[in-house]
RNA sequence: UCCUCAAUAGCUCAGCUGGUAGAGCAUGCGGCUGUUAACCGCAGGGUCGUAGGUUCGAGUCCUACUUGAGGAGCCA
């Protein structure tokens, strides 16, 4: 592989190339022949932009058998690399010889022309080599890397919390169990239901929900960390925005408070942004140009400019003015429904805003408590055309309060015995938030559905690939 | 889980108040000295999601089911 050039250095910096013989090797994209010479888009995987390759009857020996080729087909190319200024593409290359690799017969499925993501995904195994989906994948790609950069700088520790949790209790959604036992014949207890002190861990185990526990562990010792990995729901729900398999971050960090919090969201938000713009030019701007026009100008907006921040109690006000255009009513204590979060976010500040301070009643029992005795320093980051994507709160350091709260809750104290202790030793204020990394790679590109920006999704009855 | 909509050629779709199917792209063949989702000509390709029902006759109307999509709830 070392004589292979890749399309992005040829791209990136064509300089040392023009004029000099070199070999490239890729997929064709599109053929496009003539009597005397031919035309073929090869994409080699490296770039977003294919590489025009021309090939001519009286310089090539098999020129018959190349102009027959079909879109798919896997070469392996020799040519001088030429300068094409007021062509279409800055560069091309002209080919000595050009073999073939891998035949791809006429039923491949995918053509040079606009396919609808719902027969993508029936295609989920070839979607990756369409300009949309590639766009998508590097993008996600480079938006995972600049995450771990972005913490890396700053010296948080990379945790890896468990994948496989014996806590039941986490109180995030339906959980999916993950279990040895024969499941049509499980061992069961005298009175009929199943014994899990016979499964594999001697006890009920489930795919985690979050990191976030495991993660306040970590925290108190590293001061602060994060986690990236997958995460598990096993709610059946059906929308554009929720998988059963999804990725999620979830940042702890000691000593700090809530408003240490939102300005490390922010600050993540805005490097990630930053990070593909610079690395993904070519990838934007397909995705600005044929999947959301405003992209591009909205990224380098937020990238720049400050997040919004505005209390529940004077995000309820505000609704409560406009509530005529809503279907669902606004009151102090309810839930905000998806439509009182996008007009907060796309109509009154037009900008990403972190709402803050929610009533304890609608929010998790680890939540710290406010002075007013009936809000949590929780806080939602919503964005424009996505809602939610970041959810956070300061974590409540009391024991007495957090005691407290779980009776009110009716929760077991036996089940977070381990959780309660670092609130025992040595327990400090600290606070951490949770973004669904899907939800950002469709903020980063525009795309609608979860299910395009998940290289194989899981959702609700689908399982394949 | 609830509500709504859809299912016709490999893909994207048209097919009116019921009278047994069309286009573009793709594919195959031919043409074209610079194309770039190329263009021009010809050709092949469909038991209209499945199972029932109404009718002389169903792609079209009715019922159920399957699959997909959108919205809601839940959330990331």
């Amino acid at each position: 592989m070392d004589n292979i050039t890749s399309v992005r250095q040829l791209y990136r910096q064509p300089e040392p190339y023009l004029d000099q013989l070199v070999t490239v090797s890729g997929w064709i994209r599109t053929l496009r022949d003539q009597k005397q010479f031919g035309f073929i888009s090869l994409n080699d995987g490296t770039f977003f932009n294919n590489l025009q390759i021309v090939f001519a009857r009286d310089s090539l020996a098999n020129f018959d058998a190349i102009a027959r080729l079909g879109t798919g087909t896997a070469v392996v190319a020799t040519g001088r690399v030429v300068a094409t200024p007021g062509a279409r593409q800055p560069i091309e290359l002209q080919a000595t010889s050009i073999a073939v690799e891998g035949e791809c017969p006429p039923d491949y499925p995918l053509q040079p022309k606009r396919h609808s993501p719902e027969f993508l995904r029936s295609i989920a195994h070839l979607r990756p080599r369409t300009n949309l989906l590639a766009a998508v994948f590097r993008i996600r790609s480079v938006a995972a890397f600049a995450i771990h950069r972005f913490f890396n700088e700053r010296h948080f520790v990379y945790v890896h919390t468990p994948i496989i949790t014996g806590s039941d209790a986490e109180g995030a959604g339906q959980m999916f169990t993950v279990t040895t036992l024969d499941v049509d014949k499980p061992a069961r207890k005298p009175d009929g239901t199943i014994d899990f002190e016979r499964d594999f861990f001697g006890k009920h185990t489930n795919l985690t929900v979050s990191g976030q526990l495991n993660g306040e562990a970590f925290a108190l010792a590293f001061r602060n960390i994060y986690t990236f990995g997958p995460t598990f729901r096993a709610e059946n729900s059906n929308t554009v925005k929720h998988a059963a398999e999804f990725w999620m971050i979830e940042p702890e960090i000691a000593f700090a408070d809530l408003g240490d919090d939102m300005r490390l969201a922010e600050d993540l938000i805005k490097a990630i942004i930053r990070d593909v713009l610079s690395e993904c030019p070519e990838e934007i701007a397909f995705c600005s140009q044929f999947v959301d026009k405003g992209l591009l100008g909205r990224l380098e907006q937020v990238s720049t400019s400050d997040f919004g921040t505005i209390t529940y109690t004077d995000a309820v006000a505000e609704l409560v003015k406009v509530k005529d255009r809503f279907s669902y009513p606004v009151s102090w204590g309810c839930d905000l429904q998806t439509e009182h979060e996008r007009y907060l976010t796309e109509q009154l500040f037009q900008k990403p805003v972190f709402v803050i301070d929610y009533p304890k009643e609608i929010k998790a029992f680890y939540m710290k408590q406010n002075d007013d005795g009936r809000t949590v320093a929780a806080m939602d980051c919503l964005v424009p055309g996505i809602g939610e994507i970041v959810g956070g709160s300061q974590r409540e350091e009391d024991l007495a309060k957090l005691l407290q709260r779980l009776a009110e809750l009716d929760m077991r104290e036996e089940d977070y015995s381990w959780y309660l202790q670092l609130r025992r030793y040595g327990s400090v204020r600290h606070a951490g938030f949770g973004l669904g990394f899907e939800r950002l790679i469709m903020y980063l590109t525009g795309v609608a559905n979860i299910r395009d920006v998940i290289p194989f999704p899981r959702t609700t009855g689908s399982a394949d690939f």
